[in-house]
RNA sequence: UAACCUGUAGUGUAGUGGUUAGCAUUCAAGACUUUGAAUCUUGGGGCAUAGGUUCAAAUCCUAUCAGGUUAUCCA
């Protein structure tokens, strides 16, 4: 019940200015209008949650519609993607749409358009037309089919629809004006002919209409209120408001507003990019974890909140922007902080023994879920004379500023002793093969004793050798070295490909409670960082996938020396 | 170089004539810590430039500069 009002973006604020103009609450409604082409990005995410998030700001119904006019290049397995993702993120739409649905309206509005003079048939080549555009310093010249009669206009229109002409070789223009200085308004093209069947509607159709016929008509049969689209779409909008005025008849006029697309630093955002890097194969598919797609977010570990969260407080405004990464990681990392369950795991593990522990003994040892959630409870993890502790937790001589394992240091195990360095075993290349530590038996965690009070600097994550699962860490990383791989006019975003985006550990150890983990699990691995269970994970073989590292401050402690 | 759009800390944003220009993240320092995490405290850092209008300008006007968008029978 705080009394601070939000601020508002700029498209709330022409929606509450229409609204205390008079336009009726109950008349808002939105739309998400996806082209069924290809796997939805983070990017697409935030105008889902900008548009969502109005319908539930307003108690607005959301339209999802597919803008399918192009059978070319859209495919059902996209329309399928597009639901479990817009779902997976926790919205409804109020209607499953298609502007396929729309073919015989907008068919018949042509025919009206063409009647009123305000439409022709060009049968010119696509070099012609595009001579005769101009450029956007010169005006174009008029198409010698400009002015065929109505009568004919309306009988090879009828021809194009029968099939009878070939791709190319016919089209249906607006008649506006070619020199306008908006090269969209020099009669743009509304129909072409495509013989080539449609996810939906078959082979019924062979001609299918252009982007601008399709998408304000369909916004105003569907009436939507406000039709929200990205800046690059800003020219088109005289075009959508010419179009409505011919066919408009009454009822809520959409309007077309544009925001900014949201851009990420070191990752690309281009469809045809992404496509790129899969069929280049310098990813797994389209969800891959190093991918900005939405399956790739989710099979990294992300969370929906946490994408909710991030478009929430990156916001939305007008200006071209690159947002930081890293504040899509603190979205994550925020919200797991609070969800994730704690669990020990060695990623490179050396041999722990405690010279003084009985041998053949194992105790289980209270450890606690979750620090952050009360009602996360604990569980029991074994221990032993024999554990794994990460090789980067122990040093033979180090300064004071290493909190860690050292000779004749102590340190605690974490839910367990506190241990003191006694002594190392090295193998004939003078690598470490056995630490040898003795542990105060009075020291046990929880155990209130004197000694289990005592203060020490370092606290480690381990793991018991004879209970410990072995499991695939896949250590993801960001998938370019550069901020803007794709902002070099000299050079291809793939020369910025980060060679160690992805390194593979097969010899990790994890605590046998995640024995039966299954895959979209996510956890905290203790003092490492955000880890989930990889689909391809089984019962047989663990993998598990590296959605984020842990704040290492230590990290930036040593690189100062 | 035409039309249109956009310039507020490193980044993302709020600010709508009167604010010590706010918030988040990032960065730095410290406190706390059985995660060198989290949390807490503190700090650094900004109105593109130049002229106007006004008692008062990030906000209004003009110019300049910078960046972006637009010429697919794509969306």
């Amino acid at each position: 019940m705080s009394e601070e009002k939000k601020s508002l973006n700029f498209l709330e604020q022409i929606i509450e200015e229409d609204l205390a103009n008079g336009f009726d609450k109950s008349d808002l409604r939105f739309r998400f209008p996806p082209e069924p082409n290809g796997y939805l990005h983070i990017g697409h995410a935030s105008s889902i949650c900008l548009n969502f998030g109005l319908g539930l700001k307003y108690n607005a119904p959301v339209n999802l519609r597919f803008d399918d006019t192009n059978p070319a290049k859209e495919e059902q397995e996209y329309v399928d993607a597009i639901k479990n993702d817009i779902k997976w993120l926790g919205f409804e739409w109020a209607n499953e749409l298609y502007s396929s649905d729309y073919f015989q309206q907008l068919y018949d509005w042509a025919i009206l358009l063409i009647k009123s003079g305000k439409a022709y048939v060009d049968d010119q080549s696509s070099e012609e037309i595009a001579k005769q555009k101009g450029t956007p310093t010169e005006p174009g010249t008029n198409s010698p089919n400009r002015d065929r009669p109505i009568e004919e206009n309306l009988e090879l229109f009828e021809k194009m629809k029968n099939g009878a002409f070939e791709e190319g070789s016919h089209i249906l223009r607006a008649k506006i004006d070619m020199a306008s200085p908006n090269m969209l308004m020099r009669d743009p093209i509304i129909y072409r002919v495509l013989k080539k069947a449609h996810h939906r509607t078959g082979t019924d159709w062979n001609i299918y209409p252009m982007y601008d016929w399709a998408h304000g008509e369909s916004d105003y049969i569907e009436g939507i209120s406000h039709s929200l689209c990205t800046l690059e779409f800003k020219p088109h909008r005289k075009l959508y408001d010419w179009l409505l005025d011919q066919i408009y008849d009454g009822g809520i006029r959409p309007k077309q507003r544009e925001f900014a697309r949201r851009n990420l630093s070191y990752t690309v955002m281009s469809k045809r990019k992404l496509l790129q890097l899969v069929e280049e194969g310098h990813v797994n598919g389209w969800d891959d974890p190093r991918m900005p797609t939405i399956s790739g977010l989710r099979r990294r570990g992300y969370t929906p909140a946490a994408i909710r969260k991030f478009s929430e407080v990156a916001g939305i405004a007008k200006r071209d922007n690159v947002t930081d990464v890293a504040l899509l990681e603190f979205c994550v990392k925020d919200d797991l902080n609070k969800t994730a369950p704690r669990v020990m795991a060695v990623l490179n593990p050396v041999k722990l023994v405690i010279t003084n522990y009985p041998e053949g003994e194992e105790e289980w040892l209270e450890a606690e879920n979750n620090p952050e959630d009360e009602h996360a409870g604990s569980r029991k993890v074994p221990f032993s004379r024999e554990l794994y502790i990460e090789r980067e937790d122990f040093r033979e001589e180090a300064n004071k500023k290493f909190f860690r394992l050292t000779l004749n240091k102590e340190v605690r195990l974490k839910n367990a002793y506190i241990i003191k360095g006694e002594s190392v075993i090295k193998d004939e290349h003078g690598d470490i093969k056995e630490i040898h530590c003795s542990y105060d038996p009075k020291s046990k965690s929880g155990s209130g004793t004197e000694e289990s009070k005592r203060k020490v600097k370092g606290t480690l994550h381990w793991v018991s050798i004879q209970h410990a699962v072995k499991a695939e860490v896949r250590m993801y990383d960001r998938l370019f070295s550069d901020e803007a791989p794709d902002g070099h006019k000299d050079k291809d975003f793939k020369e910025f490909i980060n060679p160690n985006s992805l390194v593979v550990n097969k010899n990790a150890f994890v605590e046998p409670g995640l024995q039966e983990a299954k895959p979209g699990d996510r956890f905290q691995f203790q003092r490492l960082g955000y880890f989930c269970v990889d689909l391809d994970s089984s019962h047989e073989h663990l993998i598990f996938n590296r959605t984020v590292p842990l704040r290492d401050s230590w990290a930036k402690i040593e690189k100062k020396g």
